[in-house]
DNA sequence: CGTATGTGTGTATTATATACACAGTTCAGG
DNA sequence: CCTGAACTGTGTATATAATACACACATACG
């Protein structure tokens, strides 16, 4: 996140860097996934690395984990931007630089968190379901996860390296996915499908979250959204927004949980679909 | 995004602020919306008024216009990063501090090259299509929006204060939506669903051009990436995982731009069924 | 004309990340 | 047992931002 952009496409490893389209596919994604693993030691090794340590030295006073668990639980209490190596440290009783000696840049700490954040996905029951109720309680596991820490949806990094927790996320919804019968390409859509609509439904409650780190209460942050919103009502350049903010629903209202399930029901019934239609194909 | 946390939940106003769930009902967000509209002055005014500025003192030698192109300008080139008050400045031609002339805080600023980012939806044809395809179309603009602009979603305030470009995107979904006959609460919900969708899906082409930022080719993010999920295989944890990376699909690979399409089709079917149902019912 | 209202500048402060050198620790091996 | 390599936490220094504040100057209204 700090300084480090521009150090000119060098190529690592000596090997010329053809141009590569910037649009990939995901088979392309997936093949250097098989090929590439042995390549240099990347940041998000040390969510993969039990390093280790040589038995020289004084042991080391604290464990990584120890650390991450701090760090996450200042994320919990006062939003990522709390965040911070001297935080951290002193809330450990250590100087800001001894962290230094657990994790190289703030940037692996925060990787780090984000996938001590995602936890592990609830336990597949042994007793298995019908692969449409079993995806949406990965949805709505999953969406629980994500707004009991909403600083995961802070970072930017969201997308970035991947540890065992994220992967057993993955791992859990390709499990459910077998019982489409999707060829392996459809699952990988169906997954980012899914992904992307849980997602993008708990935003809501991550700008909720993101207010109240700020300092607001849940009503002001209402306010401050639905001023935003409001100032459509009478602009002629809103007219149809206008008359749906205005326009009382004919139905109950409903509540956020029952948004999210309503729009999961029609993503699955839009899966379903598909699925239906491989299986006669 | 600096510090200005925990300011003491107090109400504006001095009206006691009862303690609100901290999950509310859209409908709730709607009324507030109505209501608010004349409360104090918040931090995205900016991008709703056109300041008159009264007749005295020299005139300004920007407009905050100018600003705005600039800072775009730096993020369109070398990522959000690059867009600091003294980088946005100097571009300009003036001091740090003359920046906080047109913009109270660097947020202030980035709540505005969001908005101005953003752009207008394309103008809806003269000859209006099913409101299937003109969803599809919504989202595909918007896609090549994010894409174009991949900072958008880099940055938190994406859920935040929403100016009038934002606003002009949904004026536009809805607008398209009115072919659908749906409940004004349903067309929220189906609003939600495809814009999740939209930007999530967007998200592998924004953790490109992140990476992309840090200095990296195209070839390189996606040796990285695909680094990390190749730890999945042979980790017995992920097998199901490990299976669907080493499976080569019976079909031909699909592009990022046909996988998108893929998964669109999927949601705009789950939708279609609903709306077939509503005017059944 | 003079003063309230604005404008850009310069300088100082604060928060953060992080480089670097150091002093103390501990164990492996002679 | 002793020595030094490998490692630990610390202290200090530097760089980068954001931004508060006071100032010198500009301008148009009264």
């Amino acid at each position: 996140m700090a300084g480090r952009k521009k150090s000119e496409p060098q190529t690592r490893s000596g090997r010329v860097t053809k141009a590569a389209p910037d649009v990939l596919s995901h088979d392309v994604l997936m093949q250097a996934a098989v090929r590439v693993d042995s390549e240099l030691r990347w940041r998000s090794q040390l969510l993969w690395d039990d390093r280790a340590q040589s038995t020289r030295g004084p042991k080391a006073s604290l464990t990584p984990d120890e650390v991450v668990q701090v760090a996450m639980q200042l994320a919990d209490e006062d939003g990522l931007s709390a965040v911070t190596m001297s935080a951290v440290s002193a809330r450990l009783g250590f100087t800001t630089m001894a962290i230094y000696r657990y994790f190289p840049s703030k940037e692996a700490l925060l990787d780090a968190i984000v996938d001590a954040g995602m936890g592990l996905p609830p336990r597949a029951p042994t007793c298995r379901g019908d692969w449409r109720s079993e995806l949406a309680q990965w949805a709505r596991a999953k969406r629980a996860m994500l707004c009991a820490r909403p600083w995961l949806a802070e970072l930017p990094f969201v997308a970035a390296p991947h540890g065992p927790n994220w992967l057993s996320w993955l791992e859990a919804v390709i499990d459910s996915l077998a019982g489409t019968g999707l060829d392996s390409a459809d699952m990988g859509e169906v997954l980012s499908i899914l992904d992307g609509y849980t997602r993008g439904a708990s935003d809501t409650a991550t700008s909720l979250a993101r207010a109240r780190a700020r300092g607001l209460s849940a009503a002001q942050w209402a306010a401050e959204v639905g001023a935003d919103l409001g100032r459509a009502i009478g602009d002629p350049r809103f007219p149809h927004f206008a008359a749906l903010l205005t326009t009382p629903s004919t139905k109950p209202t409903r509540t956020m949980d029952e948004s999210f399930e309503f729009g999961l029901a029609r993503v699955l019934d839009g899966i379903e679909r598909y699925v239906n239609a491989s299986k006669r194909a």
